[in-house]
DNA sequence: ATCATTCCCGGTATCGATTGCGTAAAAAAT
DNA sequence: ATTTTTTACGCAATCGATACCGGGAATGAT
């Protein structure tokens, strides 16, 4: 058996009216007699009819759904983010079709073109990590494909933007560090082509520099797959501890990278804080149960999901054509606990 | 400017062609010339024509897209089934529309009813932890909306599922506890209502019974709305700690008791496992981190995901109606650390 | 030369819902 | 009683793609 909805002609046959009548009276055309009108509605309320969507989407040529294309949903960050973009969506009636790029350019890129060919009204992604071309992105948002950015943003295409405030964020986790003591602090951040960890690693520098330490090369380290894997977290670690001025403490630019340079340090048994200080970009919601409790920048990644979702609709339901575009940049926080006090 | 995209009319227009020809030609249809198959191939290449799903959709009476009820994305074990779901359905040419109950039965059953307008395929769902009432569940099944269930089941109603060796995960941790000498242990289940709640509460007692320990009612607790809110859980500690004889061990059975407990521990510096053994059903990906690192009991989530989109989609593929339904009991692992161990 | 067959292709209905236009019947105006 | 207006509804096109049916032209057969 197939699921077979109610249409409009059920209607049109079981009450010997025409599809435009039953068409009108549900939409409560002044055309249509009080009596006629009654008499759709009490039948359609019965039979639980619902417009069909799809023919709906045909006719208006929009499919009231929007594409969400993120490196991962199983990353706490990325699933905060979904969540708040979902809440806005379901809320003003369009749905949220989800696709993945596994910080792969390639899975990016067709993921994109399959979110594309799907019909979504527009999209909102995060690049994923080996991304320095963008201009699959580009095209598509030529054609005129509504689209925002979030967290990992192209910094040279014209979008709505949504971030946070990450040289801010980086920059008062290291101050943070020097504050408490620590001299030579190292920073591992993601892929060196990201928005996020350009700006992340000059809020660790311009800390740095505002407290007279020498900016020292050596001590940051990239992950190319943002941390998605341990052993690219374990090889930044490795080469961090083994430079010249082995660093007293570390500032880590996202989720994965932060916790696995934890697991890379309970597994070489160095003592957070003591041996190594630590603060991490984060948004793991149980950061303070870990030992040490854990020092973290978060992102407010449900606000960031809504911001994003309103700024795609509004762009989506807009007549005219979007010219100004908005960078939307929201706070990062900064919970100071065990890991970076030494 | 709106996203517009190449129709087979266009084509048809560009080459002086009819467009059941265009289509024909496309589909590689015997009854058109080669010569006029190369150029409708060749200008559809150029023009990166990419057939509407929606007008597809509209006519084949499917829309190649599959719907995703939980109770919240934003939660390890629900991401991680997602991400299974997500692969598959992308390896099939799906894509996955998501919703979310946050454990309302009221928010359950408007989610269902908008997948089900939006005509999707087919539709994988976990119980919110309200819901008792399965009516909204079965309707929808028998107008023929493919469905499979997984980890909370609606016990009661005749579809694939597809869910982990509860009971044995249970009992597997509870005997663990005995094993390392806890003496009194109590239980924390979500909901009352769900299967996974019995199943695990029986692998407790049966844990219990089997080292002829007595079941003391008084030492299994609930959450309604499955721990997603701290406080409850907070409510069920207290009730436990205060019952005349206290536990000195507990076993939570979901991903936010376990945690939660772990935070209620910490706030009111209850020493684990020292005062308190805990082990819990936990998706985390970082259990081993926290401090002390947690014993629990992890569920395949991906390969959940990915079974439960499986036996979806050979449903909805499938020519006649299914009548042989099948439960999928995969293995729970059980990681001992140091929160259970005395 | 005439008829039949094959090859290629176009016309049109269809899916479900909307909407501009046309129109019969009833009501109102003259 | 005739004309005009209003009421209340149906017809048909539309969105993009597919598929059944039908038909013109070229080829082959007789």
């Amino acid at each position: 058996m197939k699921f077979e909805a109610v249409t409009i002609k059920d209607i049109a046959k079981a009450l010997g009216l025409s599809t435009s009548t039953v068409s009108r009276a549900l939409r409560d055309s002044y055309e249509i007699s009080p009596e006629t009108k009654e008499k759709v509605l009490q039948y359609a309320r019965e039979t639980n009819y619902r417009p069909n969507p799809i023919a709906l989407s045909l006719k208006e040529k929009r499919s009231s759904s929007i594409g969400v294309l993120v490196s991962e949903i199983a990353n706490s960050f990325f699933s905060q983010v979904i969540n708040g973009i979902e809440s806005v969506a379901q809320e003003r009636g369009y749905n949220v079709v989800i696709a993945q790029s596994k910080e792969s350019y390639e899975r990016e890129v067709s993921a994109l073109n399959y979110l594309a060919s799907r019909s979504v009204d527009g999209i909102i992604l995060s690049v994923s990590a080996e991304t320095y071309d963008f201009s699959a992105i580009s095209n598509l948002y030529n054609k005129g494909m509504a689209m925002v950015g979030f967290d990992r943003i192209a910094e040279t295409l014209q979008m709505h933007k949504v971030i946070v405030n990450n040289k801010r964020g980086a920059y008062d986790a290291t101050s943070q560090l020097i504050k408490n003591g620590f001299k030579n602090i190292a920073c591992i951040a993601s892929s060196s082509y990201l928005s996020i960890s350009k700006e992340r690693i000059q809020g660790y520098i311009d800390a740095l520099q505002e407290n007279n330490i020498k900016v020292n090369d050596e001590l940051i380290a990239y992950c190319a797959h943002g941390g998605m894997l341990y052993d690219e977290v374990e090889v930044a670690m490795k080469k961090l501890m083994s430079s010249t001025k082995k660093p007293d403490a570390i500032i880590a630019c996202s989720d994965k990278i932060t916790t696995n340079a934890m697991r890379y340090c309970k597994k070489e048994k160095i003592a957070i804080p003591e041996k190594l200080g630590l603060i991490g970009f984060s948004n793991l919601d149980l950061t303070e149960l870990l030992s040490p409790s854990l020092s973290v920048v978060r992102q407010p990644a449900g606000d960031m999901g809504k911001k994003a979702a309103e700024l795609l609709l509004s762009m989506i339901e807009s007549k005219r054509a979007v010219t100004e575009f908005q960078t939307v940049v929201l706070p990062a926080e900064i919970h100071e606990r065990e890991s970076s006090i030494k």
